[in-house]
DNA sequence: TCGTTTTTGATAGTTACTTTCTTTTCATGG
DNA sequence: CCATGAAAAGAAAGTAACTATCAAAAACGA
């Protein structure tokens, strides 16, 4: 008789199938994003992703339904939301949001730090990257706005809350445009918290 | 002899050519928005845009550079910034801030009340009209903290500074959006204030 | 190995835009 | 009032991002 392995690697216990459409999706986007450092996002065409990463231009359209999505990711709000009902109950909403964007920002960074910084910078000198960009964060921000109702006991459609979560994602954009300005050199954490802390002090210049 | 008249209205003294360029412009924009409330923003092609205001696709192109531009709009940056500026120095940022933008939103209200709700409808409803207002906000967003900077001499690099910058956008979107949500039926002003008292107070919930 | 399902590729649109060139329309000095 | 130069409009052809459809190939299950 055979035992079957108590454990396989996730690739593994996958099938061929999906193990192919992972690599050929990863495969996709590399060429994309080396293309698009090498020649341009503009100058780069969907031909030329799809040749490089050797499938037809139809494949390419159907792992990203657009060249915008090769870049854009959107694989953080489900985390966003979880972080915060870790949070301990009693935390006021302005620590517990801190604490998890600590988490999100350091665990981003220490995986991925050059990629996030190439990335970011690429989003922000792209028109059209840049303005999907924006339209993500929107979708963050109606999630945080979703958790943070649940957990204070309000509805999303309260103002206040809104604008707490609109304040919120401000901040945190405003500490990864800095970090990205200064080439990832500033610490990102320290950003945030002194964004978090001019909020609680009321916005004082 | 002939006396030339004191005064002759802007259109007048502004010659056929750039008469017409004014109707023509006016023309395309009206027939497009019109055709967006009718038929779809995607559904509307270009070609339909440009048959209805009787000018060739050629010219549309000429008047719009894209067709996303004749929903968009980029006219009140310039008044923004003048309206910081005619604050009274001694008013801490925030209070002046309020001002200009009570100033702004009463004004654009007061002119085109059902214009601006429809249009921002259409706007947020569109996936690719919204994306790029956010980016037109980030520009707004940008106006006013070169304004703001030159105001409480720091730089723009500050990075309360921006945070700031941030933090009065977040709330001038939030207040912006829940007003349409209402159908207008609420008083932007007041939601304006709200938010405002509310960044002041270090957003409590 | 064979039939079934999933994935891929090829082909032919559509539409937003670009470029270039020609034609029409306005302005102006004589 | 007309001739001449300049500005605006149109016409035509091209590019590239998508979409829809359908046939071929690869993986799966038995």
């Amino acid at each position: 008789m055979s035992t079957p392995p108590l454990e396989r690697s996730l690739e593994q216990r996958l099938g061929l199938r999906e193990r192919k459409k992972l690599k050929t999706r990863r495969s996709i986007q590399e060429h994309a994003l080396r293309l698009f450092q090498e020649q341009g996002y503009d100058a780069t065409t969907v031909e030329q992703i799809a040749e490089a990463a050797e499938v037809s231009p139809s494949t390419f359209f159907r792992y990203f339904p657009t060249k915008e999505d090769t870049v854009l990711t959107d694989e953080y709000d489900a985390l966003i939301v979880d972080a915060i009902r870790a949070q301990p109950p009693e935390l006021p909403p302005m620590e517990a949001l801190r604490n998890v964007m600590r988490e999100m920002v350091s665990d981003m960074v220490a995986a991925d730090r050059k990629r996030m910084l190439d990335r970011t910078r690429l989003m922000m000198s792209v028109p059209a990257l840049r303005s999907r960009q924006w339209d993500q964060t929107k979708v963050t921000q109606q999630a945080i706005l979703e958790s943070l109702a649940d957990r204070v006991g309000r509805p999303a459609s309260d103002f206040e809350l809104q604008a707490f979560a609109a304040a919120v994602i401000a901040v945190w954009e405003t500490a990864v445009l800095g970090w990205v300005e200064a080439d990832g050199k500033t610490d990102i954490v320290e950003l945030l918290d002194r964004g978090v802390d001019f909020l609680i002090a009321g916005c004082p210049l």
